[in-house]
DNA sequence: GCGATATGGTACCGACTGGTACCAAGTCAA
DNA sequence: TTGACTTGGTACCAGTCGGTACCATATCGC
């Protein structure tokens, strides 16, 4: 019940320095990986001191953690989902959805997020165990819910499970092996909507209307 | 023209030196990712001194990178292609094709060694061109090949680039990240045989004989 | 104006690293 | 035996880093 800190950033001091510091960090870990940037170098960026720092974030896995939580936290997959009534409607949702994921996780900083996780998957599975559990699987929740709910209406005679992995395949193709190697570049808004445009119809080839 | 070194490892030395230090530096690598292990500690583990280790590939990062190619030139693709007659046969030759890569590919040294090129493609383009070009591209390269072939026999219709990367979509789904991650398990072999199979049967299916 | 608190800047500590130099021991040819 | 060469072991160098301590400044309440 103490007086809480008030927020006097209001002196054109630019975001709140938390905020300005997980900017900074991201924005580091991104050019130069984790190992290879430094506590102080993030300071600077920053433009605060280590010692907040480590008041703020304890040690530097946190910052790389919070970092990547954060990123990741505004991926989060599309809410309201409008009832689907036929297959067409199924079409223009499994579309737009996929429109919105290729969109989201083929921005460059997500793919240097997902680059981060995966090296340190192994020494900290926190980090990699983060973006699972805050990026991928709820976007693959959302996609299965849809499609409980095309199969409970009759739309789709397909395992939930079975179809939600089918539709992801489509959708990817190989697509983000390339953006982590480095070896594709990031589709344009027309391939994207192509590509989704594609997986969708094809799916929908692939899963007729049962009966 | 000067007498070449014999390979005097005939005395129940182990492997040849290069490849006990391949070896050594790889799980090295593998289990404390590439920033954290120090040379000495590859050195260590092969049973040889620094100076060999430098002497023989310079520096570290070329260590990384001979540990990444000699583990990717085994990965490559399926060589003899057999002349594809008819669907069904079509079916075979991707379902094989299927389980073999899927089956290479989910090794998780394989998925280890992804995860070091990921990890080094910002700072080190190299390694990651390595992998790519030595097990990513021609493992596709080899499957258009098929799709190529298909179509000029009037089997399927669909255009080869698209074709492959279709299949690939369907057999992958979303395994791949979830490998990288340390979010999902490698499959059985049993899973990769059922997994190859839909891939080829839906793919069948996606794109009927023409005419 | 004054004391308390908080912050930026920075020096510092212990530890570690990539890479080189050097030594002692072993191997080979003659 | 001798001498050239190779190798494992290790000390060493210069540099870096994570994390802490400390100081001087600035802001705040009063």
């Amino acid at each position: 019940m103490s007086p809480k800190i008030e927020p006097r950033e209001d002196d054109a001091e630019g975001p709140e320095v938390r905020k300005r510091i997980l900017s900074a960090a991201l924005s580091a870990f991104m050019e130069g990986g984790y190992a290879q940037t430094s506590t102080l170098e993030i300071a600077t960026r920053a433009r605060v001191s280590k010692r907040e720092l480590y008041s703020l974030f304890g040690n530097k896995e946190a910052m790389l953690v919070a970092c990547i939580t954060e990123r990741a936290e505004r991926i989060k997959a599309p809410t309201d989902l409008p009832a689907i009534r036929d297959r067409e409607m199924l079409a223009k949702v499994l579309t737009a959805f996929g429109t919105k994921l290729l969109t989201e996780t083929t921005d460059p900083v997500v793919v240097a997020v997902f680059r981060l996780a995966i090296s340190e998957a192994v020494h900290a599975p926190k980090v990699a165990h983060a973006l699972d559990s805050i990026a991928r699987k709820p976007i693959r929740d959302s996609l299965r819910t849809i499609m409980t709910n095309a199969r409970s209406t009759g739309l789709v005679a397909g395992e939930p499970e079975a179809t939600t992995e089918t539709f992801l395949g489509l959708l990817w193709g190989d697509l983000m092996t390339g953006l982590l190697l480095q070896a594709a570049n990031r589709p344009s808004t027309g391939e994207i909507a192509r590509r989704a445009g594609e997986a969708s119809t094809a799916f929908l080839r692939l899963y007729p209307k049962p009966g």
